[in-house]
DNA sequence: GCTAGATACTTGCGCAAGCAACTACTTCTG
DNA sequence: CAGAAGTAGTTGCTTGCGCAAGTATCTAGC
């Protein structure tokens, strides 16, 4: 066995680590939403990247690329939020194939309450996380990620 | 705004690219093994699993903690694969509620077949996922994990 | 300027996931 | 040792996903 046999398990085993720290976390967070404020991950992470976004309003495409949703599920989940009126959508005037939404009033206020939630449920999953052996040196990389 | 607003930032930020990283990966490797070999993702993950473990047997529960699926997700998911003779379920003879899942010549032999593709698919995704600047920084930690 | 092909979103359909309720077995307690 | 409580796995039901096909709109080549 060679080095490049041990690459390709390095990798290996880092993906594994990487998958079950997401799991992990998304399952925390997933728990905690739903019982704060009934919103999913995903709902969760468009109401937050709507309200990153300048002018609070994203196309379709580029909400699919933050979710990592196919268009489809997209469709559905923008569906959802607007039928419980957290966001809405707004013809595009230049491009009228594409579709813009945007974040209600309602929207804003439910993600200013879910923030707070979702930021300690993530602390606390990280810091779960750190006490498993597997687990510890990818939580420790991640928080080293953007220091400067 | 202090430090301590900024760590919750940073971790939010930090759980953002791994959710990215983590979901284009896996979309990568769920294409190429459907392709090759009719498997999903998690599928592959429990041939592996039980290819990895001494004596090549695991009870769901341990399965289950695995793939980080709900133990109901498990038993259809060992279902699917003893249906296609990939494993079979082994009663537990000390403690007769368990039951053991193995793999048979069948599983092993298409596991074989399907970790290379694995295994390039998850090179050639961590070498695409580098050229974005948002996840570079994590997929180089990723390959500093275990180097000792 | 008209048609061919690309792009943006939506809809129909099948599949896999989670939760809660159930069965079977084990272990704890008096 | 009997009954209560806990654990392992399965099943019914609902929900949300991806794929492929469909509609509407934009863009390029002639």
């Amino acid at each position: 066995m060679g080095i490049k046999e041990d690459a390709v398990e390095v990798r290996a085993q880092g993906w594994r680590t990487l998958a079950a720290l997401h799991g992990s976390i998304e399952a925390e967070l997933e728990r905690s939403l739903q019982a704060s404020s009934e919103l999913s991950v995903v709902e969760y992470t468009v109401l937050d990247a709507l309200s990153r976004q300048d002018g609070w309003h994203m196309r379709m495409q580029q909400l699919a690329r933050a979710t990592a949703l196919s268009s489809s599920a997209t469709t559905r989940l923008v569906n959802r939020l607007e039928d419980r009126g957290l966001l809405t959508r707004i013809l595009c005037a230049d491009d009228r194939r594409g579709i813009y939404t945007e974040l209600t009033v309602a929207g804003q206020k439910l993600l200013e309450a879910a923030k707070p939630v979702h930021d300690e449920t993530l602390a606390s999953a990280l810091e779960a996380a750190e006490s498993v052996p597997e687990l510890e040196p990818l939580v420790r990389a991640l928080g080293a990620l953007q220091k400067a």
